[in-house]
DNA sequence: AACTATTTATAAGA
DNA sequence: TTCTTATAAATAGTT
């Protein structure tokens, strides 16, 4: 709609892409006050916006009923053919005995001016190359550990 | 819209309630196709239907995407940002090999604390299999990432 | 941050 | 229920 039609892909030009955001995410709250108003039904939003590098949810003066539809649709779900890798990230730091995870949900809380973001913040939101890179530097981190292991048991 | 204005309070009469769900429920997931394909931001929408009992999320076909979302959005009220936070998201990963090092080193020293993992901190801890582990899965998320743009641009 | 020409969504009717 | 259509609403490009 609007002056002209556009085509439903990527909008290049970065400044009418920002824009267009702000625009249509403003029109998408009110359509969705509106859904759970006239039908009196529970609903909720999620969106990562790219340019604060932040993740929020609608209604915003509501987090509880955010809370209880991630719930409720956490609950119903069982998908067994993506299980696995589904919780792959969520539970890797688990696997040292749970050590780590707990360490960083305690430096989380202990945390109070959240200087630092968290891990599945940056894995999910980190687009193609910088995956790739990533993925080199840990490869490369793996490599290292292991010569290290190498000199270790010469000694 | 329509061929009359609708007051914003829920629909009395069960029947055209439940007909404007459905109609407006099936806008609003187009808008929100839109809104992720024009602006390449990652977002979901949960709703609860009481004509069924049960609650789904959208991008049905993505429940990574889903996923994503409600972990960095759980993830960001544990941790609330602030200026720093900030500028390591934006930087963290363009940084140079070199570079990176140096702000993470300047970083360690200015955090009088010295309580406030680092994403170095965090691989350091890992052992080899597990480093392994998470390169994969990177990887794995790269491929996944590049599949899902191919798609998207077919549309 | 407003405007407005158009496109798009949709309320009621068939 | 699905299709149609008159009208309200959203918004792309512009100022």
């Amino acid at each position: 709609m609007g002056r002209s039609k556009l085509k439903m892909e990527m909008i290049e030009e970065e400044k009418s892409r920002i824009l267009t955001m702000k625009k249509r995410k403003k029109g998408l709250i009110k359509k969705l006050h509106q859904l759970t108003t006239l039908c009196d039904i529970p609903a909720c939003m999620i969106f990562h916006d790219p340019t604060t590098n932040s993740t929020s949810a609608w209604p915003e003066e509501d987090p509880d009923q955010v809370r209880s539809l991630i719930e409720a649709y956490k609950a119903k779900k069982n998908d067994p053919s993506g299980g696995v890798r589904e919780y792959l990230l969520s539970n890797f730091f688990d696997q040292r005995q749970g050590q780590a995870e707990e360490e960083l949900e305690k430096l989380r809380k202990n945390n109070v001016e959240g200087m630092f973001p968290t891990w599945d913040d940056r894995l999910n939101f980190m687009d193609e190359a910088q995956l790739r890179e990533l993925a080199a530097t840990v490869r490369g981190k793996a490599e290292n550990h292991n010569q290290q292991r190498r000199k270790e048991r010469k000694h």
